[in-house]
DNA sequence: GCAAGGTC
């Protein structure tokens, strides 16, 4: 008897085969050259000893497409709303593979990531399965549940296995419909419009994707705050106490007010009394903690922020490590690691290294930690952890270097000690008001000797008071300041909201950047050193233009309606709703949206004209 | 020429 084995990534395949075969097994070349078929036989709990072929796909081998009668321009693009759409092989090669193997096969085993696209991938393979085999029925599917490659879990998915799940299917197959209905019926919209009324090229292209344009709402509404910023003024109290001939600074437990009598008001009845009275001094230990296990938007934020990377050349180099067998596989949400993990292993594999091997060693020695768990699980792949040592000077790109060191040095102190202070924080009280000051002295680096990119350092220590004590106010002023502006969006900011609202994955929320990038839509901008993302006139006009036309309480251009078809799709995971049900309501809230907006697209193009004539 | 989601 043998069994079909497939996974979502070649790297998956050859290491489960690995696994189950005890490393015996053979390979066979498939037409696609990533993709292995790998021979070896396995004992099943349920079946026994069985032939097993164990091959892979990479990624999604179908997409969804509209018939020759529907292509741009031989229909108008409202009707794309309702056409049907085809199913088209997008991969012939890797899905003959699965044909072809399936042909003597009597079953089929998937072990596609355990996540809902994993599972609508599932569903493709079984297609490609049942093409070339009509006997293999859905039913007949077993589905392996793992979540990273620890042999002894692997094993377990292996006598385990549960059924395809076709409400995760029909999630995603939902999303699928949505986002390409929605996306090709606006950008053919759009660029038409835009190419008639001469606001874009001839052979440009102004496309509409139900992430693009939240992304790129982000950046115009950021982009107008800072514009429209006007400063305001306030007021406080600033005190300062000299003893033993140092000078310290309390700052105000009331903050600042923008009423400037009212301030007043109070500092007057400060300077009636000249002395001051410590009434608390508090001193106690705190403790600053060792980072979270680290997921690709941790990643990319962090190479943004301490390397100045954008987000896809970080993934890009992640990827290539990846692939050079350094680096786990790095698009993950999962901020823990499991439990039965080997850290000791990881860290021994570092302990060579010039820089960060004699850290490596006294982990070792002394015994490390055990990571923090984070509360984020993709059920699919374990934080990303360094998996082989490469000495960082024998790697080529720039890039590379800096992602390399950084995971391990991410690492290392997620297994080290969090560091530990001493504050001291002092509360005086002058007249009526109370003032507070604090110093911090760091006491135990631990983790933070090894993660450099990261300061917390001891402060000015405050001299020594005691409660009760009586001290000389040396200076206590009103003073007068000035709300600054927001600064521009930098790309860090952009990922992190892009996450917190559900706008793309870990995997994409790069390329959305990087694609209103490509159709002109924002820029990245160099000023003092720092990099920030504006929108270019382009971009504002089409946002300026969606928000002036009156839809029944949505928007084109923010993040809600994305989020609201995030949560009717775990609806259908959950049983809840039924993805006919989810397509009509949301398909009806974008239909209604394009007839409102193709009726006023002479406004959108008179809004991008004239933004674009303002800023020439 | 169009989307977003996988992966290489």
């Amino acid at each position: 008897m043998k069994i079909l084995c497939v996974a979502e990534k070649p790297s998956i395949a050859r290491e489960v085969s690995r696994i189950l075969s005890g490393g015996r097994f053979t390979t066979r070349n498939s037409r696609n050259k990533f993709i292995k078929n790998y021979d070896f036989t396995y004992n099943f709990t349920s079946l026994g000893i069985c032939d097993v072929t164990m091959t892979s796909v990479v990624g999604h081998i179908t997409n969804m497409d509209f018939p020759p009668a529907y292509q741009w321009g031989r229909c108008v693009p409202g009707r794309l709303f309702d056409v049907e759409v085809i199913e088209k092989v997008t991969k012939q090669d890797v899905f003959d593979n699965i044909s072809n193997e399936a042909r003597t096969a009597s079953r089929l085993m998937i072990w596609t990531d355990c996540d809902r696209e994993g599972e609508f991938i599932g569903f493709e393979i079984y297609k490609a399965a049942f093409k070339g085999n009509s006997a293999i029925q859905v039913g007949d599917i077993w589905r392996s549940q793992f979540s990273h490659l620890e042999r002894s879990h692997i094993i377990d998915a292996a006598s385990h296995p549960r059924s395809l799940d076709m409400n995760s299917v029909n999630a995603v197959a939902c999303r699928m419909e949505i986002d390409f209905r929605v996306g090709t019926s606006f950008t053919r919209l759009l660029t038409d419009c835009l190419k008639q009324n001469r606001i874009i090229e001839k052979g440009g292209l102004a496309s509409y994707g139900t992430c693009q344009f939240p992304t790129l709402g982000f950046v115009v509404d950021r982009y107008k705050r800072v514009k429209s910023f006007i400063p305001e003024k306030f007021w406080y109290i600033a005190v300062d106490i000299r003893k033993q001939n140092q000078k310290s600074s309390f700052a105000w437990t009331k903050g600042r007010f923008f009423d400037r009598m009212f301030v007043t008001q109070l500092y007057q009845d400060c300077l009636q009394t000249e002395e001051g009275t410590i009434t608390n001094v508090e001193s106690k230990r705190t403790t600053n903690w060792r980072p979270l296990p680290l997921t690709t938007v941790e990643l990319q934020k962090d190479c943004a922020r301490f390397f100045r990377m954008s987000a896809k050349a970080a993934l890009d180099a992640a990827e290539r490590l990846y692939n050079k067998g350094f680096l786990s596989y790095p698009r993950t949400e999962t901020d823990s690691f499991p439990a039965t993990m080997d850290f000791a292993g990881v860290i021994a594999k570092q302990t060579g290294d010039g820089r960060w091997g004699a850290y490596a060693n006294s982990l070792m020695a002394n015994g490390h930690e055990m990571p923090r768990n984070g509360s984020h699980d993709d059920k699919a792949h374990p934080a990303i952890h360094p998996v082989n040592y490469v000495a960082i000077d024998s790697l080529t790109s720039a890039d590379e270097k800096k992602v390399y060191e950084y995971v391990v040095r991410r690492f290392l102190a997620c297994c080290s000690k969090d560091a530990v202070g001493h504050q001291t924080t002092a509360t005086l009280q002058w007249g009526n008001e109370t003032f507070t000051a604090s110093g911090l002295i760091v006491t135990e680096k631990n983790y933070l000797e090894i993660y450099t990119y990261k300061k917390w350092e001891t402060t000015k220590q405050l001299p020594p008071l005691e409660e009760g004590e009586k001290v000389r106010i040396s200076s206590g002023q009103m003073k007068e300041g000035e709300t600054s502006p927001p600064n521009h969006m930098t790309e860090t900011e952009l990922i992190a909201l892009m996450d917190a609202n559900g706008i793309g994955t870990d995997a994409t929320i790069a390329e959305h950047i990087e694609k209103i990038m490509q159709r002109d839509y924002i820029v990245k901008h160099k000023q003092g050193g720092k990099e920030y993302i504006v929108p270019t006139p382009l971009g504002m006009g089409l946002i300026e233009g969606f928000d002036q036309m009156e839809f029944d309480n949505i928007s084109l251009s923010k993040p809600f309606l994305r989020k609201l078809l995030e949560n009717s799709l775990q609806k259908i995971v959950d049983g809840e709703r039924t993805k006919a049900d989810v397509l009509e309501e949301v398909k009806q809230i974008y239909r209604q949206a394009y007839g409102v907006s193709s009726q006023k697209m002479t406004l959108l193009a008179s809004v991008c004209r004239q933004i674009i004539a303002q800023n020439s």
